[in-house]
DNA sequence: CAACCGCCTTGATCTCGGTCAATGCCCATC
DNA sequence: GATGGGCATTGACCGAGATCAAGGCGGTTG
């Protein structure tokens, strides 16, 4: 999964006076008299872990920049067998234009804080403002990278790779600054080890066996469950099948 | 995956003057002006299968659109696993837009017939055409679609889920007006076995198995290990895993 | 026609990861 | 401090799919 460097680099932090922050999303491609009048209609809130944001074939009638905290989003097949196939980190955008009912389902992770808008008042803003539409289509862009990275991880890598990949695939996103030399890293875990076996396609099990394993072999430590400490990335990124 | 509809029924036939024939792809959303512009600089031509489209980490230079046949997106791991990521089907566009390189190889599946255009030359009709970004955005909110519904193939069904799901595709995705009451369909497969096997991270042995057993449970039919009969869309269907 | 090659099928065996079940750990509540 | 619930870990066993190996089939090349 790539770093999304050109949302981050191509954003001009702009103050959304509904966020009340500055922050990179859309907004940044919005003149000052368009956030303006997006401000009226948009609202800051925050939901805690396990709410759901948008639920499958429901009709989506808003779209939301991610603030802060991680939103995952899963597809299931009719027997409850689940599968994440995406995580959104602020600042992306989280939203299907173009659709009125969306296939899959989005739900927070951690605890998250969002700064949503009518899905009225951004299709209008994208007819006005191709430079709004341009962000939102490299957003796509890079998710569909990210997903077709993610299939290659799926289809083809062995359960210790998929938990390595995972483990720096977050590390990279959590911490968009890391830098490729590194040695270690730390960050807290946005996922339980169910979810990571949902993003996986393994078992709870098996997570917490490979997670064992990285740990005796020191590779990693973990604290409370959910802190990892990355002793060596290098070692991490050799086992991740490059 | 998704038949793309919405690429078929938006674009309005065009004659493209290179492609000397009548088609819906990119072209569909310029005017004849910007038309007569891009066929100086387009060409159609035809390629083998087999024939590599687009290297890993080369330069792209090109973008096309698919006229006829089927290419397939590859990516793999350093030791040479590889898996399909995507396959592209007429009237698809092919190439990754706002990057100069990309991290993906396209490779014909089948025979191939393409339309070429200089990068430079789509990048500019882009800028001053919302029109035609518009309709590049949509397909690749189509091709993200279709990625993610495959990760739940790859992450969650079984070989014979993945096998049933995959012949279900490709038949839709070969003729977009098969009715979904239909109560059978037939085809050729444009990809071989070692082809399907990447798409659906298993080995060649297991499709080969799973299709054996298709035929003897008299669900599809195999002619010539090209032609597919599917005799009971049905039963296909509830073994696709939903 | 024989020899060969690419692709596919089938069989025997092995192994990784799933399944089932027990236990541990943290924390909230009384 | 006891009780209970939600996650996570660990162990024993099993099975789906991988691996290894042996043909089969169709086309084409000499």
């Amino acid at each position: 999964m790539t770093v999304r460097q050109d949302v981050h680099s191509a954003g001009i932090p702009v103050l959304c006076q509904s966020c009340e922050a500055r922050h990179h999303g859309v907004c940044g491609a919005l003149d000052p008299e368009q956030l303006v009048g997006l401000a009226k209609t948009s609202s800051k809130h925050t939901v805690e872990p396990g709410v759901e944001l948008i639920g499958d074939a429901e009709t989506v009638d808003s779209y939301s920049n991610v603030l802060s905290g991680v939103v995952k989003l899963t597809k299931s097949l009719s027997d409850g067998r689940q599968q994440i196939v995406g995580l959104q980190f602020a600042p992306d955008f989280l939203g299907r234009p173009f659709k009125v009912e969306s296939a899959i389902n989005a739900e927070a992770a951690t605890a998250v804080s969002l700064c949503s808008f009518p899905k009225a008042a951004i299709e209008r803003m994208m007819k006005e403002s191709p430079e709004l539409e341009h962000r939102l289509f490299k957003q796509t862009l890079n998710e569909l990278d990210d997903a077709r990275d993610w299939m290659v991880t799926l289809g083809r890598k062995s359960a210790s790779e998929k938990v390595a990949s995972f483990l720096l695939m977050i590390a990279r996103n959590i911490d968009p600054t890391l830098d490729p030399a590194a040695q270690s890293t730390s960050f807290d875990l946005p996922l339980t080890r169910a979810d990571i076996a949902d993003f996986l396609g393994l078992t709870i099990e098996t997570v917490s066996r490979q997670l064992t394993r990285l740990r005796s072999d020191s590779v990693i430590r973990i604290e409370n469950n959910r802190h990892v400490v990355v002793d060596s990335l290098d070692r991490l990124q050799r086992r991740s099948g490059a």
